[in-house]
DNA sequence: CGGAAGTCAGCAATCGATTTCTCAGGGGTT
DNA sequence: AACCCCTGAGAAATCGATTGCTGACTTCCG
């Protein structure tokens, strides 16, 4: 490797004045800048980004913590984040956090070890790692989900309306007994997206029934499980709205797996995206949230807070909507 | 932040002890030690990852740089490779370079400035950027395509084969025409999977004709296009073999559009896993590659070399597999 | 022509760890 | 008792950049 002294020797200068000629920072004698420009170029000199690092106490990366990288719902966010980072000038260190909190802490740790300039997460559980990342000053944006009591920038959508929208859509089509498969507990995403549903029903007068609600844990096998045992109910229910994209898929399965014919014998409305939900057949009928943007909006967050980090916190929700396909039309 | 310094004046040692105690190489007296565990654990001492990086001039940061985030075979891909990284200690810089080698030059330079430990690569076009990495002597494995004449570390799966075996199965199944939509010709794989498609056809006696056979961009777009193009032709074909995920769901986009029933009047085969196949109506013939397998590989490879640098190149092929489903079957 | 103000290059300290080298002290051997 | 060997701790150099400070030199004005 060729370092700043060599450059140096090279053009006949200090090591000072290269560093000024590379950040611009400081005016130089032009004269000294091209000779040292010249040096650069014969020498392939490329300033080593560890030791930059090192001396500003930063680095260029970003840490994206998110829970399945395998959702196409965070694959997409996560291009959006990427997009940003780029021309900004970030490189994005993509972490997987499979809804673990211990894994998701680790990579907390390790952001704050690696004095990484940003983070952007989705977090798995309580606010404590989170916590963390502010209180060692790291700037941080949330995305998805809403830690409780925490001071930072958040990108959300509007959950509760888009469950209501999907709910009230099921009742229109003349559903009787809608069901509700949502995520775990603590996730303010389920929990938003299961009161969005129960707002729907009491707006229409209909009934809440707790022994139409279950709890999952937002991936195909819950989806599937729930949907199973909602079956084996009696009355059972003659449609379901499922709160993530993979729940959905897994009650399909479900469905079709044991005969039940879509939309006719139950209908089906799912939250998030599903990419070639109109090639299914039947095709879903889904909420779609604004991933890319989501992904977008956040790195700008980050970004903008990076270079102004005494900003006051924002918070930003970008609109879901209702894509009405055949899984719902009886 | 607490430094090793600060450790060492607390547990009344030098800061050489501590890092010793840290990374456990030389041996402390075991009373020695204790003080300085104790004393880290009192002022809640982490190692500042970036100094040790610039004197060790080695981070543990792994780049995976692929071509298309949002493609769920590269997603499966990186979650195999993130799971080892992970286990080995190292994190995984995420790179997309869009099939944009310009894009995919700009980050092997990043990775070559921040000193990555490693690389995974599934290069877009030319061995160039491969070349700068190996002549850097930064540890690379390349995955799913090979770049002509450079010695790396390369994970790949059977590609010509299972272009055979998809090919051979439209044959048997009935159909006369087979049209196929390849990728761009740079790729290899794109190269091979044509190759087995023509392979097939020639086994069995049949012409290969150029006027059905596409190149197109391995995206959903490409795949479209190709499939209009090809109808367009009298007589038109009545199967197609489309050489990845993306372009075999364009093409059945393309196919239900214009109301040509799938697989009455044209049987479609596709390259590559597609989520929730098995969903679509009619549910789709994949030929399967092992994703997850193949960025585990990779990653194994890649922590061998990085342990033993001189170990010779090594060339590992997996096996794809052919699901027949109902898009194939008359 | 002299002095004040302003540019700009270089020296040297610094970021926080690792590692080589040196040396003290204890134990074993003859 | 003298000598050697070995273990292990500390001092200091080092990785490669950034940056505050100093001082040389130029320029401008009275």
């Amino acid at each position: 490797m060729t370092t700043i002294y060599d450059v140096a020797r090279h053009a006949g200068v200090s090591a000072a004045t290269v560093s000024r000629v590379v950040n611009g920072r400081s005016s130089v004698d032009p004269v000294l800048a091209e000779r040292v420009r010249q040096a650069m170029g014969e020498l392939k000199y490329r300033p080593n980004a560890v030791a930059r690092s090192l001396r500003k106490s930063q680095t260029t990366l970003w840490a994206v913590i998110i829970s399945d990288i395998g959702n196409p719902f965070f694959t997409a966010m996560v291009r959006g984040v990427e997009d940003v980072a780029q021309k900004a000038g970030f490189s994005v260190v993509l972490c997987n956090s499979d809804e673990d909190p211990a894994k998701e802490g680790r990579y907390v740790t390790a952001a704050l070890d690696d004095q990484m300039a940003g983070v952007i997460i989705s977090p798995s559980g309580r606010a404590t790692h989170v916590n963390r990342l502010v209180e060692a000053g790291v700037p941080v944006v949330v995305i998805d989900r809403q830690p409780p009591g925490v001071a930072v920038d958040i990108v959300l959508v509007d959950n509760e309306h888009g469950a209501e929208l999907a709910t009230d859509h099921l009742v229109e089509a003349g559903y009787e007994r809608i069901a509700c498969i949502t995520g775990p507990r603590r996730l303010s995403t389920a929990a938003q997206r299961l009161r969005g549903y129960q707002r729907a029903l009491r707006a229409r007068g209909r009934p809440v029934r707790t022994e139409l609600i279950r709890f999952a844990d937002f991936r195909e096998e819950g989806g599937y499980a729930a949907m199973a045992d909602l079956l084996r109910q009696d009355p059972r229910p003659d449609a379901v709205f499922a709160a993530n994209n993979l729940m959905t898929v897994g009650a399909v399965e479900c469905l079709v797996d044991q005969g039940v014919r879509i939309p006719e014998e139950v209908g089906v409305a799912g939250f998030d995206n599903i990419p070639w939900a109109h090639l299914v057949r039947p095709s879903l009928t889904t909420v779609d949230q604004p991933t890319y943007e989501l992904g977008r909006t956040a790195a700008l967050l980050l970004a903008e807070r990076i270079t102004e980090p005494t900003r006051p916190a924002t918070s930003v929700t970008l609109h879901t909507q209702l894509h009405v396909r055949e899984s719902s039309r009886r």
